[in-house]
DNA sequence: TTGAAAGCGCTACCAG
DNA sequence: CTGGTAGCGCTTTCAA
């Protein structure tokens, strides 16, 4: 089994040793080279990125990270669901200000609260810097820890719970608060919610922000016309059948994130177009054909909490904020039909 | 400036020698509780991991490492425009079908050849298993000494340059030849192709099923309804409008991609609803909106890059391989209009 | 400006 | 089943 002690089938990766030998200097000036270039000779400089260069050389950053602070330059994105665009974005964002610091994005998926604070852990095994990461679980009291050694995290879209970080959310009360307004500006008394799912920390306040507009205006905020499951695999038209079905029908809809809004015209263009409409989250071709939504800016929003997480970087102990994004109403007609039936 | 030798400020990070003094074992048989568990007798695992518990440790996996093969559990995506919807998509794919195997992925951006280069290095410094990327630039043999030390290498949308390497492309021949010959089919005789950027490898493609199609029943192959820029910044809007006011407009607009689609949507809305349009890309609420596309899969693209990848890991010298993805016309109306004009 | 030696945290090899 | 020893590739003292 041992290949013996000349010409392996594959060569190895030439090491930082190798390219000094080559180059004829001590392995310590072929590594000044790399990270404080200025202080070497250009002679010897170029003699060695001459040899670097004919073995592919690369250096190896795991080996200078161990011995220098101990971390990589890489943060980590924890998410539930890669599928929604809206995390897909927000990823966007992240690398985004990330690349400009000069850190990579690892990215990490899990949709339980275990698979959460396994996949953080590995992150944390890989010495990422950072981590901002999307909550799912009750608690995560287990980085408390991690924080403390210096670990820079970030909550994103939702508050940690029982830990305290930062965290980037985005004004979800103000944007429920907003789409029903209008809808009972616009003469609407019969206003369903519908989302799926329900129970998570951005319905809830997506809702308070809707109870909020009823209130406003003596609507009754009781649950007649809200429709929602705890259960993802619940298909949201069924939902939106299930309210035009009542024998009082609302006469307009708000949606609660950008599922339900592509449930919703779907399910009112065969059934009920006269029925007014408010989604959430932005879509593709929204503003073609009318629909009219709570905007917000998903890559604005990773963008600001890879700052945040830089920040935090510098400052380990500063007060933790938790940061709201705006969100915006967009008129775009859908929202503003009047009442029928 | 020295903080002494004791009480830091800020704790160290605890390493598996503090796990295995705090439990009386020696750095080795700390070592075996989390490399193979089973090696070591109930007891001791569970007093260790109690003592790992107690100290917050987390297994540095730069130091295991660098042991072990030298490489971390770790794949690198590279990509021009992680704004575009598509190859996020694509990352998607990469990402789950890489977690299923327990690596992670680390996104990586580039807009020009030498940002590519850049960027590639830096993943290979990393010491990432496996790169999987989106060429940019007209030349990657200098990956050529990667490949040959044993990097799993996988071109993403485009084959890459001068460098022999698996690659997965989409069927973009077939894609603009079907969606021109659905035209050509339902009566259309003047059809316009419209994209920006032209003259990368996709288009090139897709321009030629265009040709294709057009040139099987005879009508001329010229690029009289061409319109398209390498600049990116031009605005594809005006391209259409370009179209539009020709005296002998097309009665039908092929899309090269999901921008060109968008932008062909809204001017048509707005001026020419009557021209017939096929995307290219599926879109949000384009099924919705009757919108014709060349649809596929970018999530199982990424999906089967990343099998390629994982393949090439076990068998660093087979032969290497272009997987073409399928695509597909949807009809859903737009495209299936009648000359008009 | 350059080099020798020690060690970052972990694991493979070989004893016991 | 457990422990010493050596070393992965690099960088940080300190000295020349």
């Amino acid at each position: 089994m041992s290949s013996g002690q000349h010409a392996p089938i594959v060569h190895a990766r030439p090491t930082l040793a190798d390219v000094a030998r080559l180059s004829g200097v001590s392995p310590k000036t072929v590594s000044r080279v790399y990270a404080h270039p200025d202080a070497v000779s250009p002679d010897t400089r170029e003699k060695v990125l001459a040899a670097a260069d004919r073995l592919h050389f690369r250096p190896n950053v795991l080996a200078s990270s161990l011995r220098r602070d101990g971390l990589m330059r890489t943060v980590g994105f924890v998410t539930a669901e890669l599928t929604n665009q809206f995390y897909v974005q927000v990823a966007t964002g992240i690398e985004r200000e990330m690349s400009a610091h000069d850190l990579t994005m690892v990215v990490a998926t899990s949709d339980d609260p275990e698979g959460e604070r396994r996949v953080i852990d590995a992150l944390v095994s890989q010495r990422v810097r950072s981590i901002l990461f999307v909550p799912v679980g009750a608690d995560h009291s287990f980085l408390e820890g991690e924080r403390r050694l210096g670990l820079s995290i970030v909550a994103l879209d939702r508050p940690a719970r029982n830990l305290v970080a930062d965290s980037v959310v985005l004004d979800n009360r103000r944007g429920g608060y907003l789409a029903t307004r209008s809808l009972v500006e616009h003469g609407h008394r019969r206003i369903g919610y519908v989302c799926n799912p329900l129970g998570v920390y951005t319905q809830d306040e997506r809702l308070a922000g809707y109870d909020d507009a009823l209130g406003e205006v003596g609507l009754p905020t009781g649950r007649t016309y809200l429709r929602g499951s705890d259960d993802v695999s619940v298909p949201i038209e069924r939902l939106i059948e299930d309210l035009l079905d009542l024998p009082d029908p609302p006469t307009a809809i708000v949606c609660g994130n950008n599922r339900a809004t592509t449930a919703a015209v779907r399910v009112l263009r065969r059934r009920r177009a006269d029925v007014a409409l408010v989604g959430y989250d932005d879509l593709d071709l929204a503003d073609m054909f009318g629909i009219s939504v709570i905007r917000h800016d998903p890559v604005e929003l990773g963008r600001i909490a890879a700052r945040r997480a830089l920040h935090r970087l510098d400052d380990p102990t500063g007060a933790t904020e938790m940061i709201v994004v705006p969100v915006e109403y967009v008129a775009r007609g859908s929202g503003e039909r009047p009442p029928v039936g």
